[in-house]
DNA sequence: ATCAACTTATCTAAATATCAGATAGATACT
DNA sequence: AGTATCTATCTGATATTTAGATAAGTTGAT
């Protein structure tokens, strides 16, 4: 039954120490502080200050009273502030996809900063598998993301580079592709290759990365960098994936008789024009712009 | 500027998905729910409903904003049900202390309960070091005490037996009064006596245990604890201090040829009538006396 | 003790906000 | 077409809130 009016003078009057006061701190006439306090005591049913002396002095009730009233206070406050915001023209929520071969990292950094600057955003994070950032965004899903560069795009797709991943041929350090001091494709060709794939079943970019006839697929570089693990064969994995294990020792890297350049792959940063970004969704885009990955 | 009324209104629509079901819900005429949403919306800039069909269905930053104000609705429910709370006698704040030779492990699991009965009351805990409690009962800063019993407690403190602690004289493994396989009161007094004593000046019941006339003094038993693990002297603790301890054979029960059964020492629940408990206390105070320690 | 300067409580009348009820127009379903 | 249900809007009645004036109390200095 209390309104926010009642909490708000509650509040200045604790504060301050004295109803005048807080009457102009509100900008209102004494008698109406007057009039709210009394009101919310007479509605709460508890004495909020002590009045046997000059200046009104909050009782223990009102103490803890007090701590709620800033409570609905702040989350009112909040509200407003919420609808500010979406007047200004920021959105309600923003979809952010990283492709998992990418690591997060960086953008992570710039998150702390927008978490900061744009607090009622609320944000989702997707980690797709390789290509399906794309498809994430033209379903409007995810309003932003960040993959490995595609030769074309489906239409509606804005992109711009914004740095490269290295991609290097890894095994478990027990396979015996690892014994060998160079390898070409022919000792590749020997061994099960895992590939990734993507969930779209119109994909066939996989295709290009084919060496060895012994094929297996999966969605996710962490469950093929798992399998490696395991002994299993050998992949084309990004540094993003593998750090971890090849630090560990786990899997290492096979040098290469062949291609030595063809291991860089652009990172791009795609979004839509279809559905405009709000101010959060620009103010993202133009700090991933000033990245330079890899 | 928008207020709790209207906010009522947006959730009870969103809700119910339709103005004449929230007016109902709320037992008031559709026209005003109509209105209090209509207000919101000009007040916040928002619009909220998507009216072009017959259901009016909440527009994507409806959806954000109801978040809020389910926020500032629950935290207005909190204010009055913690009005009503005190006007049911509960009080806002109750403090407790626990000495620290009684393990506040039974404690604990009564507060898991009544952190769910009395969400409202904050409590405080304090962990004093021997025969501190009484005076932190009697100067009104803990409300509610549990004590090693004494032989008599100031004026205006009321106690209760609960149970008994096991005090035992204890050192480091290493110590030489560990290599005996029983110590008398003459092997005892050879080496140094660490002694538990109050920080209240008046108290002298730590004279009672003094052996040897090597003597340091502690307010805490766990300093007493540390001082032994390193080797120094040796003293007489309760089980809940040195339990840990023990077990991992850092200290050692000293085999005693003198009085086996002097070391039983009551806990008592202390507590003042002056100042009166409210709900929250008596409560806590009754669960206090059903139990059985040691 | 007296006074000045400040308090809070209370009253009144006016301004304001809120509400229920009636009505009209729109939508969905039979 | 007909029925039921919905929302927006208008209107007058009701309730609430407000400012201003006033009374009475407290504080601290003179």
């Amino acid at each position: 039954m209390p309104n926010l009016d009642q909490l708000s003078a509650f509040i200045a009057a604790a504060e301050t120490g004295s109803f005048s006061a807080a009457a102009r701190r509100l900008k209102k006439a004494q008698s109406a502080v007057s009039n709210a306090i009394i009101n919310l005591e007479i509605e709460s049913g508890v004495d909020l200050f002590d009045r046997s002396s000059r200046s009104p002095t909050l009782t223990d009730q009102g103490e803890a009273l007090l701590k709620s009233a800033y409570a609905v206070q702040s989350s009112h406050h909040d509200f407003v502030a919420k609808a500010r915001a979406l007047n200004l023209g920021e959105e309600s929520e923003l979809c952010i996809a990283i492709e998992q071969n990418i690591s997060p990292q960086p953008v992570v950094e710039l998150l702390i900063e927008f978490e900061q600057t744009f607090p009622f955003i609320e944000l989702e994070l997707l980690d797709p598998g390789i290509n399906d950032v794309a498809a994430l965004i033209r379903s409007g899903r995810a309003h932003i993301g960040l993959m490995l560069e595609q030769e074309e795009y489906p239409q509606g797709i804005k992109f711009k580079g914004i740095g490269h991943s290295r991609r290097m041929p890894v095994c478990s350090r027990n396979h015996p592709l690892a014994q060998l001091k160079q390898v070409s494709h022919s000792d590749l060709r020997q061994y099960r290759q895992l590939v990734m794939k993507s969930l779209d079943p119109e994909d066939t970019s996989h295709n290009r990365q084919v060496i060895s006839p012994k094929l297996w697929y999966a969605e996710s570089p962490f469950v093929i960098a798992e399998l490696l693990s395991a002994g299993l064969g050998w992949a084309a994995l990004h540094e993003a994936v593998v750090a971890e294990q090849l630090e560990k020792g786990i899997l290492v890297v096979l040098s290469r008789t062949y291609q030595q350049d063809a291991n860089l792959q652009g990172i791009d940063v795609v979004w839509t024009e279809q559905k405009a970004l709000g101010k959060g969704g620009q103010w993202l885009l133009e700090r991933l712009f000033k990245l330079k990955l890899g």
